[in-house]
This record gives C-alpha cells, sequence and structure tokens, in this order.
DNA sequence: GGCTGTCATAAACAATCATTTGTTTTATTG
DNA sequence: CAATAAAACAAATGATTGTTTATGACAGCC
C-alpha cells in the first residue's frame, strides 16, 4: 500500500494539510486556530508544515478563494438557464444548500473566515461575494419584470433575506439527519418562495 | 460636569471597557481581539483593565449572557399575547431585527462568539439559544393548529429559515440605511411570511 | 550503491498573549 | 488643606503565537 488516505480523503502532505485546516478554522475560527492545532491533527510537528505551505494566511487565501469558487460554480449555471425565474432561483436555493452540506465547516470559513484576510486578498473575496449576491438580484428582478414576483419586494431585502436564511444552515445542518441536503433544500426553497401561509 | 459620557454612551470606566469590548468582539472575534486591543481602545494600559473586570472571558459572559436576554426580553411577550399566529411571528420578526439594529456588533458576539464560552458558562448560553428558537416553534404550532398556516411545512425547518434570515441581519444592516429598522422588519416579514410569489 | 530531492525532526527565534504586582497619580470628600 | 478612595501606570510574569533554521532519515533512480 504506497497511500494511506484518511477519512478525510487527503491524498498527499499537503492536502491533509488543507483538509485540517479547513475543520479547524471552520469549527474554532482563523484567529481561535494555532499552526500547532494543525499540526497535531495532521501528526507532524509545526515546523514541518512549512514545507508545504506558505503561511497561515496562504491557507485561508485557498480555503476561501476555492470555497466561494464552489458556490459560484453551483449557482451560475441555473441564472443562465433557460428557466422561468422561480424554477431558476428554486434551483439556486437547492444548489447553494447542496454545497453547503457537502462541506459545512468550509462553508463556515467562506461565510466568517474571510475578515481575516489580509489586504492583499480581501477585496477579491469581498467582489465574488458581491457577484454572488447580484446573480441572485438578477434573477428577483427578471422575476418581477415577468410578473411571477410581487412587485412590491424590496429586491436588495428578498435577496439579503434569501441569503441570510442560506448561510445559516451550516449552523445546524448535518450529515446524519434524516433528511437529505437536496430534500431541505426544497424546503426551504418552499418557505422562502411562497412563505408559511396558507 | 461631572461625568463626561463618551460617543458610546459610557457612565464609568467598567461601562467605557464593556463597551469596547462589546464593538471589537462583533468586529474582530473573541479570539481575534486582545486585551491590549481593548485597553487602547478604552485609552489605558492593559493591566488596568482588570481593576474593573475580572478577566477577558467575564467579559464574553457579560456580553453574550445580556445580549441574549435582550433577544428573550423583546420576543418573548409577543409569543404570549392574544393575537392571531400570524400577528404574533410578524411582531416576533420586527422585534429581532431592532434589537439586531439597535447593536449590530453586539448580535454578532451572541451569534457567533458564544463558541468560546468556557465549560461552565457555554451551557447555560446554548439553553437559551434553544429556548429562542422553541419560542418560534411554538407559533408556528400553533398557526399551523389553527389552519393559518400550511399543514405541509416542515416546523423546525421553517423556524430556522426565518432566524436564519434574521441572525443574518448584522451582516448588512446599517444605522446609516435610509429604511429605518422597523421598516426593514416589516419586509422581512412579508418576504419571510408570504414569500416572494406574486 | 552512491546521488538527489522530499519530508520530517529538533530547536530556537522574536513577538505577542492574558494576567499580576507594586507604586504613583488623580479625584473626592471631610 | 489633609485624608481617603479610585484609577491608572510601569514593569514583569510564564505561556503561546507564527515562523525559521540546521540537521538527518528515507525514498526512487541511474
Amino acid at each position: 500500500m504506497a497511500i494511506a488516505p484518511t477519512v478525510e480523503a487527503a491524498i498527499g502532505p499537503r492536502d491533509a494539510i488543507m483538509d485540517a485546516a479547513m475543520h479547524l478554522f471552520g469549527k474554532q475560527g482563523y484567529t481561535g486556530t494555532s499552526m500547532r492545532d494543525i499540526a497535531s491533527a495532521v501528526g507532524v510537528l509545526p515546523g514541518s508544515l512549512y514545507a508545504h505551505i506558505a503561511s497561515k494566511e496562504a491557507l485561508l487565501i485557498e480555503i476561501v478563494d476555492g470555497g466561494i469558487n464552489r458556490f459560484l460554480a453551483a449557482v451560475g449555471p441555473h441564472v443562465v438557464s433557460d428557466a422561468s425565474p422561480v424554477e431558476k432561483l428554486r434551483a439556486m436555493i437547492i444548489a447553494h444548500v447542496e454545497i453547503v452540506a457537502d462541506n459545512p465547516e468550509r462553508s463556515q470559513v467562506v461565510f466568517h473566515q474571510w475578515r481575516y484576510l489580509g489586504d492583499a486578498s480581501k477585496p477579491a473575496a469581498i467582489k465574488k461575494r458581491r457577484d454572488y449576491e447580484e446573480a441572485f438580484i438578477e434573477v428577483v428582478e427578471e422575476g418581477i419584470q415577468s410578473g411571477e414576483f410581487r412587485a412590491d419586494v424590496n429586491r436588495r431585502i428578498a435577496v439579503r433575506t434569501i441569503l441570510g436564511a442560506l448561510n445559516w444552515t451550516p449552523e445546524w445542518i448535518s450529515p446524519e439527519g434524516s433528511l437529505s441536503p437536496a430534500s431541505i433544500g426544497t424546503l426551504m426553497a418552499d418557505s422562502l418562495l411562497t412563505g408559511v401561509l396558507a
């Protein structure tokens, strides 16, 4: 046996470090995680990490940027599909929940730890986040134009309400839950699109 | 003039420290804030803080517990009012947004920094958070029983969708915004209760 | 079988962390 | 003005922070 992948499916030392950092940053936060924490999770001494990565911040940059890209890649295609705005928005919500469920800890890093990026990388992350919000705004705008959505909704607040509900999911979603990510996404899409009223 | 309250309305050294800690914990996180940060915000040397507070964690405990209590106190009365479930839920949502808007940074501490509480105080904080969620569940249950809410909503997921949207508001709400907290709360209540569909 | 590059160790670096101590300044009050 | 209390200073504590360095083990390859 040449390679012994861990439960975390890390196929090399660098991936093992990235994986440990992702989980620890998600659980304890960036500033609440020390390089010694990461090293001991990987099973190596602290100094050994630097043979594979440049710095603690480089870890954060890679996790945040890669994480945002997953959301953009999962949701983007639905924005430009030829479905109706309702169907688009529903598909985007479900896709978002599936990405969160795939790795809630990485999602927590994407949603919260980007604040600790340095001045060199934070602006790019903020721009991608805004692009993401803008994609939802576009679809809502489209739905209002077509008459499928109520004309009196405040587009920005409606989208932030939806994204807020979605971005809170890593707080409570669990792989051991009885509902699949797709089911949760569908239920949330129902709640958000049609409300709770009878 | 005996007392010179700052912009932050701190009427004593202890309040000034609590206030600085609240803002810094909210903005930079508990682990991302040093006692030196707090001291320099207050305009004092680090060691001087300990004449007024017991420890860094004591600050966190007081901010989190006091913060949760505000939400409970604002929402509680609506739960037991004799209004209809729809009106109750609407009032609870608006009250929640108003508490967030009153101090978004304290809200961020309540929503995120409770993780860093020690074993002695974390369980109590978790219990209060669950009580808060349970209050919303109760009202939704009541609405389903009375037929005002759809019978096919998953109560837990519906409530977490609502609370997620609400707990995300400190990320974007701003005192400089053109809409009042009450207006934002009303718009969000509309979105969450009746959805976006025409 | 020696060579090359990868990777880990062991040990240390300066900086910063929360906190404690003894002393001095500042303000209040009689 | 003198006495007292409140609050800040100045300096140091040991622990922990991210990171660097020098050294050695162990592969695969010609």
